[in-house]
DNA sequence: CTGAAAGCGCTAACAA
DNA sequence: TTGTTAGCGCTTTCAG
């Protein structure tokens, strides 16, 4: 049997109540008591056992963290980020995968809530009606973390993908004119912001959106790959191409120098997300930094506030990105 | 107020044990009880309570993982590997990351100890004899994933370092004599069994140990970087050059290319884990394949079954590890 | 400043 | 097959 709070009481002479305060802190015991407790502690090895805390309290100092895929760079990015900012605020995190599955999520969301933790982040593609309807239920806060509900109900924490994609098609625009789009996978909210993205910016160069410069991948490097292909077998090749994320790009790159492509004196390409994995290539890539660890600290920082019940400002943060030029580009 | 196990009785017209029953699937209920309570459950959304569960069983379910850091490419792909088989077995994971800080581990492991984990699978340096009494006090099982405790107390899941390296190094040595060795931080065991590996290796060639062939980075690409620029610094240079941890190795072979050094022309690089990131580069990295995915997922399998208080046969697994020659090295 | 006592929501004998 | 009754280990009034 383990020490109890009880065992405690009785080694040090007073009541399972004073051992609690000291404990816990609390100013209101005689520093002799508490010498006296703390000593009681320490012979015995007590540890406080937070489940009977947490039924007690109705606090578990845990948070739950649902995540797409742990082994992806990116969201491990922002998974640092998240626990970093827990750990600093003394939560623990509850950390379980979903797969972008809405099925797991909901199943997710439902076990971590049994589990009483005191808020989650949320990561994922789109917030459903069906989410919602989950954090409605919750009882205690939720927040999203580099993902979007267009209904601006929940929490959350982004950049604006659109002006992003934007600034980035742009600067690709002033070198020349004919460029590519690779996509992450189709109707996703986040895609359709930066495609709109690439458009605005097509369109005030007076370009029309031509279906052939627009390819689609998943993310992934081998979809880059393919995507390098696809554009290559153009009978015009573009110039430029703008791809939505840095794994995709290294993806696009090397699928245009296994070709005999130069990058960036044929073709220049762009990335998004600056992973680490942008400094490691050759070209070095230009993308737009996306800060992942910050969208992960400030979306944890905003459930502490959440789940203190303190007034929040702004529920719906949009972190500031910006536009790293490096060697897949060419200098002005 | 959020609905309990009791209200659900009154709303079924049977006890509170009736409704422990159906909830946890004892079959020692009447199948039309069994439905008044599952309608009864439905009508008032009732969500168990997994924290008074786990203080009245003493079980939560939910077992601690303590990792260096989850937004390194090599532990996230452990951690996906063990979350995936607690999920299949039931179990949540509480992660946290211990950035191989000694105290942090200590500390950490106490924290979730209090939690009332009913496991713990660590990721870390090396295991002192503060962390084996850690482990003895638990009163829970502990497992370690790639993680090397020289007792052999502690149960574990890891590769034969040793020979891995020798085998790499065995390969580099059959093109071509005069390979050097890029290190992880000394004086850790793992680092120690590698280089083990590679003075062995050299040794049945008839090769001494030539210290200037010996460099040490931190794992990362940046050190990587550095240690082809001191390379490239000797008289004579090197012919070949393994490397221990494949982001290193990228490193290594960018910071040749970048100074015109051709790989594998000029010098062949060999990587060690056989991350993503070999097949992301040019030209493609051989390396030694550590299965950390299967690592993870074994040392958590091993951790159920300890939980289980199954008995096992071998409490120190060693996995296979593999060669892969991609285009860093020359074919034969 | 300290103690007594009533739960927190559930499991697990033990009876019936 | 079902109900009763102790706890699990701690927090939190409420008294004193």
């Amino acid at each position: 049997m383990n020490v109890t709070i009880y065992d405690v009481a009785r080694e040090a002479n007073v009541s399972m109540a004073t051992v609690s305060r000291v404990v816990n802190g609390n100013p209101n015991v005689k520093p002799a008591t508490r010498k006296k407790v703390h000593e009681a502690i320490e012979r015995l090895g007590y540890r406080p056992n937070a489940v009977a805390r947490g039924l007690a309290s109705k606090k578990t100092t845990t948070v739950g963290v649902i995540i797409p895929d742990i082994s992806s760079i990116f969201f491990a990015e922002l998974a640092r980020g998240i626990e970093d900012i827990a750990t600093m605020y003394n939560y623990n995190i509850i950390l379980s995968n979903s797969d972008q599955n809405k099925d797991k999520e909901i199943h997710l969301i439902n076990t971590m809530l049994g589990k009483q933790v005191d808020g989650l982040v949320f990561m994922g593609g789109d917030i459903t009606e069906d989410h919602r309807q989950e954090f409605r239920n919750a009882s205690v806060p939720v927040t999203l973390a580099a993902t979007l509900d267009e209904s601006m109900e929940t929490p959350s924490v982004n950049i604006d993908f659109e002006d992003a994609a934007y600034e980035a098609t742009n600067l690709l625009l002033s070198h020349s004119k004919r460029v590519a789009y690779v996509s992450g996978p189709d109707n996703t909210i986040v895609n359709t912001r930066k495609l709109n993205g690439y458009k605005k910016a097509m369109k005030e160069h007076g370009l029309g959106i031509d279906d052939e410069l627009l390819a689609t991948g998943d993310y992934s490097y081998d979809s880059g790959l393919e995507a390098a292909e696809q554009l290559l077998d153009l009978d015009e090749r573009p110039s430029g191409v703008f791809v939505s994320s840095d794994e995709m790009a290294l993806g696009v790159i090397h699928g245009f120098q296994d070709q005999g492509v130069r990058v960036p004196e044929d073709i220049e390409v762009f990335g998004f997300d600056n992973t680490r994995l942008a400094t490691m290539i050759r070209p070095t890539l230009s993308t737009v930094v996306q800060p992942m660890y910050d969208i992960g600290a400030v979306s944890m920082r905003l459930l502490t506030k959440l789940m203190n019940k303190e007034e929040v400002e702004e529920t719906n943060v949009i972190l500031p990105h910006r536009i790293v030029e490096r060697n897949s580009t060419n200098a002005e």
